[in-house]
DNA sequence: ATGAAATGTCACATATTTGAGACATATTTC
DNA sequence: GAAATATGTCTCAAATATGTGACATTTCAT
């Protein structure tokens, strides 16, 4: 049951994602509500983009943890947290998007939101897998994590733009990125 | 000797690289010149925009080209050009983002500016090594080719942040390319 | 030092966007 | 079906952004 607030932060997320200083009336349009229905959920831009921040993460982190939960090889837990992302789409281009601007220690130090178990999973993950060898250990692990969103953000491009098959999209996304970390599996 | 131009559609690129309707007034700014003078160069936003798409765009040509030009190797080649445009930095980012709304095959299909040439050769290139079984066949060309630009904006933006230093940056991106396309050197 | 060219400051008209009240209309709930 | 709720349309004031003329100031070239 998809409501109206909903509707505005999905199109909100689609807009901003490209363009954060998109108009209101565009958002509303993309929604396919009025400019002053919008204004009747979110009391202004910052408000409805705060909204979006807020939202789009804890789906990702929900999906993110799940797929970390959900096996014990650390390799399939990597492989499952990217496939995880991937399926979450717009919510991840658009989180993406608005962390782009930091750098790796800023986010390290940056307690601020829930997304920061899932990131510490996901590190352990990969410096174990440094440690063991197993992974190139030439590589540095900020390289490496913004490496991981780079091959999920192509992916769901690819796929929103009609180049890639939704299922190709995966599984090209999880040889690369194996690849190009070195994994041996 | 950097002029007053040169400065505003460096200012432009930057700004309008992450939000494309950011305003005129935070451009001048960021190029250190006023509003009045910004207009003084330029009729409007959208002959701002124009000019930065254009300027950009035969400043990456010119350095792709010359990457290509400079080795008779395929792999050699390839890397190059992988060089080449990590050192433009903002410059291949802005044209990056200018085109990442478009698929492969609209990419393709429209010959209107002169990265064809440069495209096209980076494309035979790819093509004669999944024919040579050099690198994964497995992998289809538009992959292949938005991988190849997401790479080159990581280590961009990595070198940007602060992240990874500018030399690593190139070695990191080559040897992740490499490894994602499973390239055996 | 002088004159020409480039740029900055200021002001203002116009265009666009935003936020919200009033009321009509549509939808949902019981 | 009636009442409550949600939404749309319209309007308007306020805020913000844009484009440009006039004049002052700075910079550059000789």
């Amino acid at each position: 049951m998809i409501n109206t607030r909903t509707k505005i932060i999905a199109a909100a997320v689609k807009c901003f994602r490209n363009n954060p200083s998109d108009t209101l009336e565009k958002v509303a349009e993309e929604a396919g509500v009025s400019r002053r229905t919008l204004h009747r959920y979110f009391e202004n831009r910052e408000d409805l983009i705060e909204s979006c921040k807020n939202e789009m993460l804890v789906s990702c982190n929900k999906a993110m943890t799940l797929a970390y939960e959900s096996d014990s090889d650390p390799i399939k837990k990597i492989r499952n947290m990217l496939f995880a992302a991937i399926e979450q789409g717009a919510s991840y281009a658009f989180v993406k998007r608005i962390y782009e601007r930091s750098n790796f220690s800023d986010l390290e130090r940056k307690k601020e939101f829930e997304s920061d178990d899932v990131k510490s999973n996901w590190l352990n993950l990969i410096k174990e897998l440094q440690k063991a060898e197993r992974i190139n250990t030439e590589l540095t692990i900020p390289w490496i994590f913004n490496l991981f969103g780079s091959i999920i953000e192509t992916a769901i491009y690819a796929v929103e733009s009609g180049d890639v098959a939704k299922n190709d999209s995966r599984n090209f996304a999880w040889t690369s990125f194996k690849g190009a970390i070195g994994l041996k599996e």
